[in-house]
DNA sequence: CTCATTCATTTGTATATACAAACATTAAAA
DNA sequence: TTTTAATGTTTGTATATACAAATGAATGAG
């Protein structure tokens, strides 16, 4: 059955949740050549590109709690990609070597998400959309 | 910070997320009064309004997997709420009088999730917002 | 200076959902 | 008619995320 077209298709809880639902599912399937899961890889995205990120700017980044965080970063640590570093009560997240390596095919899996979703759905829809939904959810 | 202020905040998997689980806290909030979680709560309702609905066909109308609907059933069945009956291979879901009784409660919690949802962001918004969400997710 | 408070992070535990495999049943093929 | 394939459901297990409490460090009021 096509989301539309369910009793609950009208309703913003079931749709919502639907479409992220299936978005995660894309983006799994884009990220795993590397091994990552979306989260993983967008949290050291953010490392990435802004090194030695705290937890708590993460979770701001992300829009995930801190323990959350937390967890995704002890993955990524035993993976040898991120690195903490404590300095009284602050932590400070930095990518490895091996993640600056990774950084190039991470992009293309970026790009490669985009680049697919794009395709099904068109540009100007996706685009619009997110802007939508990033509004909407700004103010709930 | 803002969903619409991060880095990701362009991002069709990141907004997504991010949107749905804003939703997600404020259904449950509005399904706490009646202890029900919001997908148990739309199973139910489901069932409520087409008793003998199967897993297949419930799985349908939540976008969710067979085994997902499994689980949910199993709870509302401890709880009083659905009961099974099963006849060859095909299983049908009942809602008890317990449930039925419930039924205008739970209209009320669907009508404050609903109330509450529009009055923070707007009856045209939201209504277009459904939609294109509906639509993008058809097509994914 | 010390103690209470606040803040950043982590830990323990719980919920939601999924995937893959296992069953059980019906349908199809030989 | 026996075997094979397809279908509906459940089970075992894994992932993603959250909440509440615990910990450890900084800050401010007295």
């Amino acid at each position: 059955m096509k989301t539309s077209g369910s009793r609950f298709g009208k309703c913003l809880y079931f749709t919502s949740n639907a479409l992220a639902r299936k978005v995660e599912k894309l983006a799994q399937e884009c990220w795993k050549p590397l091994g990552l899961s979306p989260s993983h890889a967008y949290l050291l995205m953010a490392v990435l590109e802004e090194p030695g990120l705290q937890p708590t700017q993460l979770a701001g980044e992300l829009q995930l709690q801190p323990s959350t965080i937390t967890r995704l970063i002890e993955k990524l640590e035993e993976q040898k990609l991120v690195q903490r570093t404590t300095e009284g009560k602050l932590t400070n997240v930095y990518p490895t070597p091996k993640a600056k390596q990774l950084f190039p095919k991470m992009q293309a899996c970026q790009q490669d998400f985009y680049t697919r979703y794009v395709a099904i759905v068109g540009q100007d829809i996706s685009t619009q959309l997110v802007q939508d939904m990033s509004q909407v959810a700004d103010k709930l």
